[in-house]
DNA sequence: ATGAAAGCGCTAACAC
DNA sequence: GTGTTAGCGCTTTCAT
């Protein structure tokens, strides 16, 4: 039972009407176009008995839109990123577009070959986390008309569509709720990368210290370091030189790092130190102690991230839709922020 | 500088030569046609200087093939599929394949929506996580000749090609670690489902307590329990009422619920009993105590499933490649199953 | 109310 | 060696 694909082409000769009227009639255009009842059901009833599908790229071809959506982020197996794009995922197949996730490692030259690649298979949109060096290639898309949008960080210097949070003000309360509790020496671990998104992150733990008059112990982990013994060598280092009484770490990686590091090096300090985490994990809440987050709002990104791609895929290039989201992250206050306290 | 897309016919006109010529240089068959050296080098350079780009989606309408495989899980943004789609993702890309990640939240209608949105695109090949009751869709997919890999589990009545793990033996080998280290009443969470890894795990666990004459503590969570709270409910009562010193979740997601009921209800026993999870997670590893962990063999899995998908892509329809593989996973033994030992 | 036909961009058999 | 052309499956203008 090799049932083979059946065209139009097929409908309107086993039908003995022309392709133009299946077309029509499958494309519901039967009305304004006044097909008479009968040969619209006649059309409609044998598409359906043989499971007509219409052969999409050939639709493509024909009307320049692949109905597909890129979304590139850093990494997909990372947590936050897996888990918008379930949310975007949803969405999207909901509006009836397909979306395309890859990873791009934050290395330019896979940035650009994944661009290039998607450019080659007219992909309606992108969704992109910039790695550092692709401002050009962004740029380029712009220029082209192409719907962008930028998230997590985008590049200051060109006009785009981006959505991202406030990132110096989100770090900046979580201090400040540290400070609240009492810590005096709070140490922030945080990478070298000039990305804005960590730049402000590391802007707000400053300017909390600096609020309270509190000393400023920055730690910043190579950003190409691939060896993780290296890191938490550092990560242990640091700890132990600087008499720290609390740990702002900037990112997920690097709370999994220094938690190892802790259980390792220091296990009675688990308890005792102050530990905040840049972007929750659901993990998180059942450790020992549970570890207050920095939570970026999941849902929140992704509808803004839709419905600006989708508002832009809209409106033609005529008038641009104009977009730039700044949304707030919220602190989940869990017992690793409290000193004094029950800590199970 | 809106740089519309160039053709191959602008090309063949730019340069005064055929479209046929330009086609052949473009694809390399240059010499098998034996176009000039001149024409050739004229051809790559104007194709270059204009940063000429094919439409894949003609190509793809001409050759049939679309040069994507969909791959079908039941959660990407679940740890072990997301690292799964991770190297799934740089095997794809290094073969010139790209992949459609999509997630069918174990759900029949939307599995069959999502295979039929892909059938209408002309995908190359299919990796799945069925849901239960595709078995009839799958069917279809391998007799119209379309390569399908199911993995995680599969459906033993239909000849299909699968890429799963032996669960059952994995399952018997760490509940034998268990009873190694003298825990004696030893619980095994789980979810009811008749999902063939399911059914595999709770076999192993069965077959080891057996072995041991040891008691079976069953507790089957209903399967489509979507109120955490419940579940939650339901793992506490038999906890309290089993009096176990061990538990066995059958899965990540279970392991974690089980996890935060331990620490809300039963603080005092995260060190005594004795617990290990099916799935790793690297957040497993730096919990306190670290969980022991059974561990799929992540690279493996990817490696068997695309090597399996691309031979089939290779191989016409002529002589179907046929690759059942059943691959062994791993205890990664931690802290949380050694008893009387020192459990940071 | 329906049909013929052009054309989206590409490949490849065939012609010269 | 290079060009002409049919056709992949579809949409849509124009004709009838």
């Amino acid at each position: 039972m090799k049932n083979k694909r059946h065209s139009i082409k097929d409908i309107a000769a086993a039908l003995n009407v022309s392709v133009t009227t299946v077309s029509f009639v499958l494309n519901g255009k039967a009305r304004e176009k006044r097909i008479s009842e009968e040969v619209t059901k006649k059309v409609l009833d044998y598409a359906k008995s043989i499971n007509y599908k219409p052969n999409q790229l050939a639709q493509s071809l024909r009307t320049g839109r692949s109905k597909i959506i890129v979304v590139m982020v850093e990494d997909i197996s990372n947590y936050f990123f897996s888990k918008l794009a379930r949310i975007i995922e949803d969405i999207a197949y909901d509006k009836g577009y397909k979306v395309l996730f890859c990873s791009n490692e934050n290395k330019d030259e896979r940035s650009r070959d994944l661009i290039n690649l998607f450019r080659e298979r007219q992909v309606d949109a992108y969704v992109i986390v910039p790695s550092p060096g692709i401002q050009q290639d962004i740029a380029e898309l712009v220029s082209d008309d192409i719907p962008v949008v930028l998230f997590d960080r985008y590049f200051p210097e060109i006009e785009t569509n981006y959505v991202i949070i406030d990132n110096s003000e989100a770090v900046h309360k979580a201090s400040q709720h540290l400070v609240d509790n009492s810590y005096k020496n709070i140490g922030f671990i945080t990478i070298s990368s000039s990305q804005t998104q960590m730049e402000a992150r590391q802007r707000g733990y400053r300017e909390a210290m600096q609020a309270n008059n509190l000393k400023e112990f920055v730690l910043e982990v190579p950003f190409y370091e691939k060896n993780i013994e290296k890191v938490k060598e550092l990560i242990k280092e640091y700890i132990a030189a600087q008499g720290l009484d609390a740990i702002f770490f900037a990112t997920n990686y690097l709370t999994q790092i220094g938690l190892e590091v802790i259980r390792e090096s220091y296990p009675e300090k688990i308890n005792e130190m102050g530990i905040i985490t840049f972007d929750d994990n659901d993990l998180f809440k059942i450790y020992f102690p549970p570890i207050t987050a920095v939570s970026q709002p999941l849902e929140e990104i992704g509808e803004e991230l839709m419905t600006t791609v989708l508002k832009m895929l809209k409106n033609a290039s005529d008038k641009p839709y104009k977009n730039q989201k700044i949304l707030s992250a919220s602190l989940i206050e869990r017992n690793s922020s409290f000193p004094n306290k029950s800590r199970a």
